[in-house]
RNA sequence: GGGCGGUUAGCUCAGUUGGUUAGAGCGCAUGCUUGACAUGCAUGAGGUCAGAGGUUCAAGUCCUCUACCGCCCA
């Protein structure tokens, strides 16, 4: 595509798939994309724009809510790279331990494989050789979006800069205090075999069943159970009663006062246990009594190391009753409990069960039923990491959008528990903690291991690393540093921490953005970005989730092989606002698809409307002021009001009224009133040359600035117009990197004028239209107008011929004059302009449509101005509003009174 | 149990610090092969802004309560 080619050159309908692929690789061979590119045009006293990209899961495709967040943040950064900022977009990819093994392990059990069949180093084998064939797709997948990312720059969490930024950060940690391996009750997912952080709990509300169990209580004689004298107890989880140590009451309860301290033999394993006081029990719930089950249970748990209770674990890491459940050992845990249940119902002891309403922890990935577990876990301590945190959002340091996240925030951070960083897991970092025989343990940052045990000086060789890899939110903590070399003091870890914004989606508010934060601060002593800009998702037409199981995914590549990526870009930012969820639909990419071919079409001519008199490489210069009429003032002043909005919108983040603020201003303004009212002008060889000439250039420079402002939206669209655009001198070669545009002043009088003119062309077609006059006809007319407008109508007449389908359009001395020529003519009211259609054929029929059409409006009007006199007469109105406000009223309601007058005087005339 | 959000045209959604006549897209109706575009053009119909109360000269917008829907935390 050249200069010599413009308009001609451009196909009649936009066609993206032709456009996009080509586009890209020219950004790309421009080298526009990193900061310190060559063809970077930033400067260098400005500050830097850095938006480290979220990484997708490496696991597998993109979905549209990727492809969202990628035009989100790819539209910030083309922003500020035109600004003339260096801007940063630093891809990654996430190796998303336990959602990669889920995935990973599905793969291989199709391939008759299990983890435990391959075995640790070749599972991570298949998973290095897995991943290596996703990632180069979902790549392949951001460049389609168009995401003008710092490819160079790309980082993966589990790379080895990254694994170095997880062992010094846990070793630095681990020297502070701030990470402790302690044995406690942890969430224990079965089907993962691995423990779970709070977060990835998933509370369920489920209707379970309470059964009713009978204990014997021990002859305080012979020590043997009394058949006679029992205790009932209630549970939902009647296998964990091979774990129990204890039945607890509340002290006060007087139905069981007499045997607190006596003992019940607990069946099946045969323990004896006491009868304990404690007041965290319910005496409502059930019976009264609970059995304690200090193993698997978070109350029990507390109660139990209240009362010094031993603390058996009846399972194993799979779910199954362990060699401590007796003759029930090895069976899975849910049919563990219909034996046990089977086995108490024919002892007698099953007294019970009734419907229950519950809350269930599941895991959420797999949705197992979680298993709270003992286990010895490195643990993180949160609480201070949590206060600094606090501190960045309450003094602003970092803002949250939309701000009511912040009270989410707040309430997370203010009551967060220490955070279990272990996960029993294969795909991950390795834990760099090393025991020895004697239980010492020493942890290092160094690649290496040890040299030897801190405490006893064991050599390495008598040492064992921890099987365990990190929960994978911990190195996603550490992204928006480690990504930018650290721990090592690089170039630009100095230039680019702290970033600007942090685009993600809400739902990880918690996992992510709260964790990146804490850590942020922690090592890097300042808060890791400006803004937090929480996207909504994207879901069905229907309002669900999209969920491969659900089928109901929509591939963004899909998409853009229909309509194109501008157009799915457009269509995801499109009336969407920080926070909310938005529905995805076919019409929305339709419709973001047709305005892309409206801008193109919009180019296609003004570029090929250049008059003979130009040379095709003349370089683009400010239009001769001297020599622009009304409609080329309007137009710049429209612009320029474009600017404002633009600025104004993306100033607050408001991107689905940035969309707005355009679609408007080039469908509705540009293409329907400019490119129309220019058609004459241009195409009127009577006009100097210079005229014509400057008419041109204003169309040019205002296609120059929409394109400017649209490129961070609609990126390959705009470049391909643009790079058929005559250039100003200064311009660079590509649109990506040109200057963000600035406001030219705007200029009321013309859009006053032109304003009321377009009005009369509005009144003049729907007078046509509702006398059902024939569409086809050249009508005369007469217009009475302000002299004000005198000027602005004699310049723009024959466009407005044209525009109204009316000629002659006749300009009369008054709105008398209007009336006293021929009869039958169609009356119209358009602001102060009045004007009289004369239809080829005087009907009695149009005339009295023509008469309805008049009484509708009177009736209408003088409504509006009964509700403005209304307010006039307010005194508290005229006293306690502001003046501005007052005098706008006023201003209205003489305004409507004229108009009032007018179309009574039609209606008689 | 605690908290947050939503309820605006047939559908999907915008709506700035309260201030003219509440907007858009799609859909609908009536027309139009007007030389950039039928992926288009013109005109039109369609809303007591969930309900009730309050603050204010003025409320879709602020406050209180209610109903329904959704989400988060426990």
């Amino acid at each position: 595509m050249t200069q010599e080619h413009a308009g001609p050159g451009l196909a009649k309908a936009y066609r993206p798939a032709e456009v996009e692929g080509p586009i890209y690789e020219r950004w790309l061979a421009a080298d526009v994309f990193a900061p310190d590119g060559a063809g970077s045009r930033a400067d260098p006293a400005k500050p830097p724009f850095v938006l480290i990209q979220p990484p997708p899961n490496v696991t597998g495709s993109l979905h549209l809510g990727h492809a969202q967040r990628s035009a989100v943040e790819d539209l910030m950064t083309r922003h500020a790279r035109m600004q003339g900022r260096a801007a940063l977009f630093l891809p990654g990819l996430d190796h998303a331990s336990i959602a990669a093994q889920v995935v990973l392990d599905r793969i291989i059990a199709a391939e008759g494989e299990t983890r435990a069949s391959l075995g640790r180093d070749r599972y991570l084998e298949r998973m290095w050789r897995f991943i290596g064939e996703t990632r180069n797709l979902m790549l392949a997948q951001q460049r389609r979006v168009g995401a003008s990312c710092d490819w160079g720059r790309l980082r993966f969490t589990m790379d080895e800069d990254s694994s170095r930024a997880v062992r010094e950060a846990f070793a630095r940690l681990y020297r502070e205090g701030l990470a402790y391996r302690y044995e406690t009750l942890i969430n224990w997912c079965p089907g993962c075999r691995t423990s779970l952080s709070d977060l990835e709990v998933v509370a369920t509300p489920e209707t379970g069943t309470l059964w009713t169990i009978r204990y014997h209580l021990l002859d305080e004689a012979t020590g043997d159970p009394d058949h006679a004298a029992t205790i009932s107890v209630a549970t939902t989880r009647p296998e964990t009663i091979l774990g129990d140590t204890g039945v607890a009451v509340h002290p006060d309860d007087p139905r069981y006062t007499a045997l607190v301290g006596r003992r019940v033999r607990i069946p099946f394993v045969e323990r004896d246990v006491p009868i304990i006081a404690d007041a965290v029990v319910d005496r409502a719930f059930g019976t009264g009594a609970v059995k304690i089950t200090p193993a698997h249970d978070t109350d029990d748990y507390a109660t139990g190391e209240r009362h010094h209770l031993p603390f058996v674990d009846v399972m194993d890491d799979g779910g199954h009753i362990s060699a401590a459940g007796g003759h029930y050992a090895g069976l899975e845990r849910y049919a563990a409990r219909q034996r046990i249940l089977a086995d108490l119902q024919s002892a007698g002891d099953l007294m019970a069960s009734t419907p229950h309403e519950m809350v269930i922890g599941r895991c959420h990935r797999s949705h197992d039923v979680v298993e709270p577990r003992l286990k010895t876990q490195w643990f993180v301590r949160t609480k201070p990491l949590a206060e600094a945190a606090l501190r960045a959002t309450r003094t602003r340091r970092t803002v949250i959008l939309p701000e009511r996240f912040e009270k989410v925030w707040e309430h997370w951070l203010t009551d967060i528990r220490d955070w279990n960083v272990s996960r029993q897991l294969w795909w991950g970092h390795r834990i760099p903690a090393w025991y020895c025989p004697d239980g010492h343990v020493t942890v290092t940052a160094d690649a290496a291991g040890p040299a030897a045990c801190e405490a006893c000086g064991r050599p390495p060789a008598e040492l064992t690393q921890d099987p365990d890899i990190f929960d994978t939110w911990f190195s996603s903590g550490l992204w928006p540093f480690s990504t930018l070399g650290w721990p090592r003091a690089t170039a630009d870890l100095a230039r680019f921490y702290p970033g600007t914004v942090m685009e993600t989606a809400y739902d990880i508010i918690f996992f992510w953005v709260a964790r990146m934060m804490m850590l942020g601060i922690h090592f890097m002593e300042d808060a890791p970005f400006e803004v937090v800009y929480l996207s909504g998702l994207v879901r069905d037409p229907y309002g669900q989730k999209m969920s491969k199981t659900k089928g109901n995914v929509v591939d963004p590549l899909e998409a853009i092989e229909e309509s194109g990526a501008d157009a799915l870009r457009f269509s995801l930012i499109h009336g969407a606002a920080p926070g909310n969820d938005q529905k995805f639909s076919a019409e929305k990419l339709e419709n973001a698809r047709n305005f892309a071919n409206k801008l193109w079409n919009a180019a296609r001519f003004v570029l090929g409307a250049r008059p003979s008199t130009t040379p095709p490489d003349a370089v683009r210069s400010a239009p001769d002021a001297a020599r622009l009429g009304p409609a080329e003032r309007w137009l710049r002043s429209r612009v320029a009001a474009a600017v404002v909005a633009a600025d104004r919108a993306l100033a607050e983040y408001s991107f689905g009224e940035l969309t707005r603020v355009l679609y408007e201003s080039i469908w509705g303004e540009y293409c329907d009133w400019a490119l129309e009212l220019a058609k004459v002008r241009l195409a009127d060889e009577t006009l100097p040359a210079a005229d014509r000439e400057a008419t041109w250039w204003t169309l040019v420079e205002a296609l120059d600035t929409y394109l400017r402002l649209l490129h961070p939206v609609m990126p390959f669209v705009t470049e391909a117009i643009w790079d058929e655009t005559p250039r100003a001198a200064g311009d660079p070669a590509l649109l990506i990197v040109a200057d963000w545009p600035a406001a030219p002043p705007a200029d009321a009088a013309a859009e006053a004028e032109v304003g009321a003119l377009l009005e009369l062309v509005r009144a003049l077609r729907n007078a046509r239209s509702e006398a059902r006059l024939d569409p086809a006809a050249w009508l005369a007319v007469d217009v009475a107008l302000p002299s004000s407008l005198g000027p602005a109508f004699d310049t723009l007449a024959p466009a407005l011929e044209r525009l109204a389908h009316a000629r002659p359009l006749r300009r009369v001395a008054d709105a008398d004059a209007l009336r006293s020529g021929a009869p039958g003519g169609l009356a119209v009211v358009a602001g102060p302009i009045e004007a009289m259609v004369h239809p080829l054929a005087a009907g009695a029929e149009a005339a009295a449509r023509d008469r309805a059409r008049l009484e509708r409006e009177l009736a209408g009007t003088e409504t509006q101005l009964d509700g403005a006199r209304a307010r006039l007469a307010d005194e508290r109105f005229v006293a306690q509003a502001p003046a501005a406000v007052v005098e706008r009223a006023r201003a209205r309601a003489a305004e409507l009174e004229e108009r009032v007058a007018r179309l009574r005087a039609s209606l008689e005339g």
